[in-house]
Formats: structure tokens, C-alpha cells, sequence
DNA sequence: TTGACATGTAAACAAGCGTCTACTAATCCT
DNA sequence: AGGATTAGTAGACGCTTGTTTACATGTCAA
């Protein structure tokens, strides 16, 4: 046929860029047909309803797992030297930015719920040796997920220009205070 | 007459509170104005647009300058007990949370930036000594919003039946290590 | 007391939203 | 080759949104 697959990944992958971009509420179907080159009958007949289309997104979106897997010892510094540079370059992880301007709609806080539970705290916890892994993790969560706030309310201006390597450092102690048993 | 000061002021603080509660898009004009148990016509009488309506409840909110002021030394600890407590008690900040779940609409962005600018991070830069205060606090600050974010996907359960005394440790020595020069 | 002004009200407005229905056209299977 | 199935399209539907307009009512000054 002329090809349902390739569609219905355009559709996902524009959905995804622009869920990103500019939050939930702000992204309206024919926004996304238009970036996907799509009709807007064919979003709904593919993913159902604007919210499944959501929750797609958020289920498939890569998360930190490339970062967290290794020796849980290097894993505040691993954090950090990501941070830096998405601080640096003044990009945020796309699923991270995704989560943080999906606002408050009802009907996708559980699969945001769901996500942020299993893959960010979840996915540091089971590295964590020593009591209250979940808790510690959490902290962890709280600041990437507050960079995401920070870069949203003021862009990718703050932090950017400052010495990397120092920004770095103090983002190792943050992170080694969060993580540390 | 019929107290025009008072009726605006009933309407400021239904907003302020369902503003909080439910962020800028998902509460409307209507909602407003029942819960102030006023006319709908009479919010945009008073505050232009929704959108201003909006930036008079941030802007007249209060912010955390109560905690800010004090010796500089002991700025990480009282950041540190505060949010401890809050995270006992499963509450946030509603200035905080309001800016959190404010969502990305472009209209009430300046004034959130603003705020966000002025009231936390140059607040806190202004306590701080050493070089790059503006860089530190913003640091503090990332925290501080990354809480609202975590609560508002998350609910308040997380990090709340935790040792309080533990908790307000590592925040201390989380808070230290963003603050310190 | 009465006219003028401020306050409050009700209804409608136009626009935008997500979704659905009816239809066309392309591809596959036998 | 031709019916069946499926991808794609166009348009309308019902609803909600923020805002505005026209009107009623209460209050104060003269």
C-alpha cells in the first residue's frame, strides 16, 4: 500500500520533535499532520487519540540509560559530564524536555508518571548500593529534571558561557551529594 | 458601590490558588470566576487579558526572600530545612509550583522569566560572595524547580516518609555544593 | 431625589480544538 | 483481471475557549 509504516513513524517522530518544543497543550493534530506531511484523520486512526499519541512518544523516547549503565562509582561523574555539556551546548534531553513541558493535562500524567518512575528513578536506583536507593535517586531525578525547568523558563542562555570544566566539578559534588549512601 | 477592591481581590486569589493547582492552560476564565463567585466579564474588566491576570499573580506572589535573608554562611542550611520540610509535608512553594506548571504558553513567558530571574536566582546571587554568584544560584535554583517537577508528575509521596533529619543532610551538602564558591 | 457613573450580569461572538464520518484511490490476493 | 482490503483525504461536527457587546442594577454627589 502506500505504506503505513513510514506514515505512521513520520507522524511519531514530527509529534515527538514538536511535544518537545512547545509542550502538550500547545501542539495542536494539525501541527503535527502538517509536519509530518500527514492527514489528521490518519493521527487518530494510528494512535487513537492525541494522548496515545503522547504516550507513545514518552514510552519510546530514549532515556538515560547509555549514561547510567557502567561502575556505579563513576556514575555521579558520568551525570555530571553529560550535563555539562547539554549545559554547554545549551540543548536538553529530548525526552527530559518532553516530560517537563507536558504540563498538567489529567489524561497523560499516568504514562508520564509511569516513565519518570521507571526509567529515570527507577533505572539510577538499581545501581545504588546502601539503604533508600529510590530516595537518593529521586534527588538525582530532582536537579535533571530542574534543569529542564530552569532552560524552559529562561532558555539556553543561563550557564552556558561559564567554564566548563567548573561547572563539571560542581556538578559532580551535586550529584555525589544526591547519590552517596 | 459594590466593591470593585474586593471582588478583584477575591478573583486574584482564585486564580493564585487554581493557577497552582491545575497550571495556566488548564484553568479557565470560568473556573475563575465561580470560584471567586463573580461574572466572568468583570476578570477581564479588571486584568485586560488572562494572560495578565496571570502576571499579576506571579508577580505579586512572595518568594522565597524570607529564607534568603540571613547570614550567607548558613544559606545552605536553610534552603536545606525548608525543603526538607516541604518534602515531609508533601507540600510546595505555590509561587514555585505555579511557575512549574505555568506550561510553555508564549504570552506569559516574559513575566515568568522575569520573576524566575529577578526574585530566585538574582536573590540569591545577591547573598553570595566568591566569583560567579549568578552561576551558583542559578545552580540552587535548578534544584529548587526540580522539586515542583518532580511533585507535579509524581505526587507528593516521594521523599516523604524518609528520615527528615536524612534528608535535610544531603539537601544541606546538595545546596553546598551548588553555593560554594 | 435624581441624574451620572461605576459595578455587575447575561448572552453571544468568532476562533480553535480533537474527533468522526463518508468518501476516493491505491495496492494486494486469488 | 477484478473484487476486497487498506491507505489517504476532505469536510463537517460538537464543544470549549477567551473575549466583547449590550444591558441591568446599585451607589454616590449635587
Amino acid at each position: 500500500m502506500r505504506d503505513r509504516a513510514a506514515t505512521s513513524r513520520r507522524i511519531l517522530e514530527a509529534a515527538r520533535e514538536l511535544f518537545a518544543e512547545h509542550g502538550y497543550e500547545q501542539v495542536t493534530m494539525r501541527m503535527i499532520a502538517a509536519a509530518a506531511e500527514a492527514n489528521v484523520s490518519l493521527i487518530n486512526r494510528y494512535f487513537g487519540t492525541k494522548a496515545g499519541l503522547f504516550a507513545q512518544v514518552v514510552a519510546t523516547g530514549s532515556t538515560l540509560e547509555a549514561v547510567i549503565e557502567g561502575d556505579p562509582e563513576g556514575l555521579p561523574a558520568r551525570l555530571a559530564a553529560r550535563m555539562a555539556l547539554r549545559l554547554h551546548t545549551g540543548t536538553v534531553e529530548q525526552l527530559t524536555r518532553t516530560i517537563d513541558r507536558a504540563g498538567t493535562s489529567p489524561e497523560i500524567r499516568a504514562v508520564l508518571r509511569a516513565r519518570v518512575e521507571d526509567a529515570m528513578i527507577g533505572a539510577i536506583a538499581a545501581r545504588l548500593s546502601g539503604p533508600r536507593p529510590r530516595e537518593r535517586a529521586a534527588l538525582a531525578v530532582t536537579f535533571i529534571l530542574g534543569v529542564s525547568s530552569l532552560r524552559r523558563l529562561l532558555g539556553p542562555e543561563p550557564l552556558r558561557d561559564s567554564d566548563p570544566a567548573a561547572v563539571e566539578a560542581r556538578l559532580i559534588a551535586v550529584f555525589t551529594a544526591c547519590l552517596r549512601p
